[in-house]
DNA sequence: CCTTTATGGTATCGACTCGATACTGTTAGG
DNA sequence: CCTAACAGTATCGAGTCGATACCATAAAGG
């Protein structure tokens, strides 16, 4: 037998999927429009994309060909591999996302008692830490919190990756990473 | 901008959602069965479900029209309305709940520390109530935390149901209800 | 009574999800 | 070079999902 939590936490995912149908948009859609707004230049591919929802490629592809269609992303060629697809929200893409459904759920969490929120969130952390690492998916924490992020300045960029030794803007630092491996 | 807790939860949400395609079922058709095995007898019908899940009544139709021909779940006329449909786990479906999924989860949420796995569900169930009472939804709380519950033996049942004027045994008051409403 | 109206369910449609499988390019390694 | 390995796409079948239309049965009101 499961127990309540386990129950409610069921119920509250259901609550989330259900809220994910608006906008003309599906809730992997909407995952995937929420993932390249917060995913840095080297992770906005459909590999990273596949990589983070824990889907297969083929799903992820089409579901990209939708976005693509109702001009919410955009694929461009990569410069260095030509296997590869590098994706973009358009300006509808961004737009779209302050209608994001989502919001409801940011609104009742607000509603939690203040000193509950922050003890809410470092639960949920150590849930997800737990749940990633029973099937061994990637973090895709914040690239500034890797083991490769460097803060030496390098070719006037502030920062620097010394995995795909890569200089990193600012912006770039505070966006996931599908690379992302935490610190020591 | 979302806050970091509202991903998490999206996340998480994923995570289950992708690990509810085992066995040949759909994520939709285990949450079913799962209703199913924890609703009292007032509350296993079409119709409780489909308010359960926050779907069109049409979806629910064909879930378990899904869940019948997999010999999981049979349908019985109901007694006294000749419109309404009464459902039921048979033995294969109750067999196949012990492979349930979500077990995965069950697993995550027992290796947080003891004395946090009381408050997360604390918050949990706040959080829960905040989303529900956003979007008008049920509770489908215990028989025995309900407004209706009475104490009283009545036609030899250890308990009664004021709503429906009807006896209830200790395991109908131990389920979940379509009609529950929290006590004053 | 008998007619509305509400209710519980089903049937069908179109867009999409999803795993599985097979396929096309492109890059990297012996 | 030639053979993996890799990034993506194409296609199939089962199922999800909202929307709409529909069929019974029940309840309510003259």
């Amino acid at each position: 037998m499961l127990s309540s939590t386990a129950h409610l936490l069921e119920r509250l995912a259901r609550l989330v999927h259900n809220d994910a149908y608006s906008s003309g948009l599906k809730p992997t859609q909407w995952e995937a429009l929420r993932y390249l707004a917060r995913a840095n230049r080297f992770s906005r591919s459909p590999g990273a994309l596949t990589a983070y929802l824990g889907m297969t490629k083929g799903t992820v592809s089409q579901t990209l060909q939708a976005l693509e269609r109702k001009g919410l992303v955009e694929k461009r060629a990569a410069a260095n591999d030509r296997r590869s697809v590098k994706l973009d929200l358009t300006t509808a893409g961004e737009h779209l996302l302050a209608d994001d459904p989502l919001g409801d759920l940011e609104a009742s969490v607000s509603a939690l008692p203040k000193e509950d929120q922050k003890l809410f969130g470092a639960m949920l952390e150590g849930l997800m830490k737990n749940m990633l690492h029973r099937r061994g998916g990637k973090a895709f924490g914040a690239c500034k919190t890797c083991r490769h992020f460097r803060g030496d300045k390098n070719q006037g960029a502030p920062f620097f990756c010394s995995l795909l030794s890569e200089p990193l803007s600012t912006s770039d630092s505070e966006m996931i990473c599908a690379e992302q491996e935490a610190a020591a």
